[in-house]
DNA sequence: CACAATTTGAAACGATCGGTCCAAAAACAG
DNA sequence: CTGTTTTTGGACCGATCGTTTCAAATTGTG
């Protein structure tokens, strides 16, 4: 009958009446990614968020909804992209795929910050059940990538060798992220590849 | 001369006169101790601390001085008895001693809450110099006692498969926190155990 | 141009944050 | 008991937290 029934779509309104938005949806989602990512859940502010991403409160609930809100879709983006590149990784690499995994997870891009998922699992994972369940399945995403990297065609089979080089490599950000230096990080990843690899 | 240099221990004052303290400073610290460890340094509260420890916000402030203050006592404390337990793991194992500390790190006695210096590092050390250097001293540790374990007569010859142990130990933490079945977990552990041993 | 729809900036909300202050209670030494 | 020293509970502080509200500004549509 009406068309009270046509739902505005959250990341791409129908174009009507009305005032335009003056910013990028997916760049300020990528600002706050950084922050949350830099700082942490609790630690980020809103006026960190609002200031890193260039919009006023107004804006910002009216196009996020709450922090919360933000938070996870932050996340659920860092995992989607990460993910990917990772992928990107193994299959692109000139030498062995699982070493430039190794390195790409222990070593990661944005700095001394780790894995934004690995600071939200310890973090958030215990108290925060919605958070725990996009961990996991990040996780074992990572896993399923190596599993398929070791064996492809009979991943299941590698599946716990798989899942000790994932969790070796998440292990040595909290090496990296107390300041140890990365040579010594690198020694210890080397040592365990040489032993685990045959 | 005067008496005025006798300076008032922080863990024994001197008997005199004044009203003594009505609880106690150790049991004060471990209560704390536990809130930290399940909530993480900016989540609790000082509600939350003084509940737990069972004082008023005077007698806290009299005693630990600020949150901050406390918060590293409460980590160092930790970190203390930490290592000594982990130690007296390896020393009284019945069969592998580098078994008996794997799974001593992997499956923390205080539940899904994993190992209070490594949620520190993963939530403060970026930010916190102090706290990364406990972390790191603890990090080392953790080291040295596989090393010690692993080859009693040089230690330092196997200095990088110590560390690929404990990265190992440590990366499963975040599996038990995102909520990986203990059946997985110990599959994990148990493979690259086997393939790491020789 | 005028209407309708939407965003925008800024002010304001109650709640909670970490930390301070002070008078009253308590326990020692003499 | 008196005097001195310390602890204790609770009120209180300004700052900041996440969130809401609202009038003014801005844009597309008829």
């Amino acid at each position: 009958m009406t068309d009270t029934l046509v739902q505005k779509s959250l990341s791409a309104r129908a174009p009507g009446p009305g005032r335009p938005r003056s910013f990028d949806e997916g760049a300020a989602l990528d600002a706050a990614m950084m922050v949350f990512w830099q700082k942490g859940f609790e630690a980020t502010s809103l006026d960190d968020l609002t200031k890193a991403m260039g919009l006023s409160r107004s804006s910002f609930y009216g196009a996020f909804g709450c922090k919360q809100d933000l938070f996870l879709r932050a996340v659920e983006h860092y995992s989607r992209s990460g993910l990917s590149r990772l992928k990107a990784v193994a299959d692109t690499s000139d030498g062995d795929p699982v070493e430039a995994m190794m390195t790409a997870l222990s070593n990661p891009e944005g700095g001394q910050d780790g894995c934004l998922l690995v600071n939200c699992i310890t973090e958030l994972a215990p108290h925060d059940e919605q958070v725990a369940a996009i961990g996991r399945r990040h996780l074992e995403m990572i896993e399923d990538i190596f599993a398929q990297v070791l064996d492809p065609e009979n991943p299941d089979r590698v599946r716990d060798k798989a899942s000790a080089y994932s969790s070796l490599a998440i292990g040595t950000l909290a090496l990296r992220k107390a300041g140890i230096p990365a040579e010594r990080i690198a020694n210890t990843l080397k040592q365990a590849r040489s032993v685990l690899s045959p």
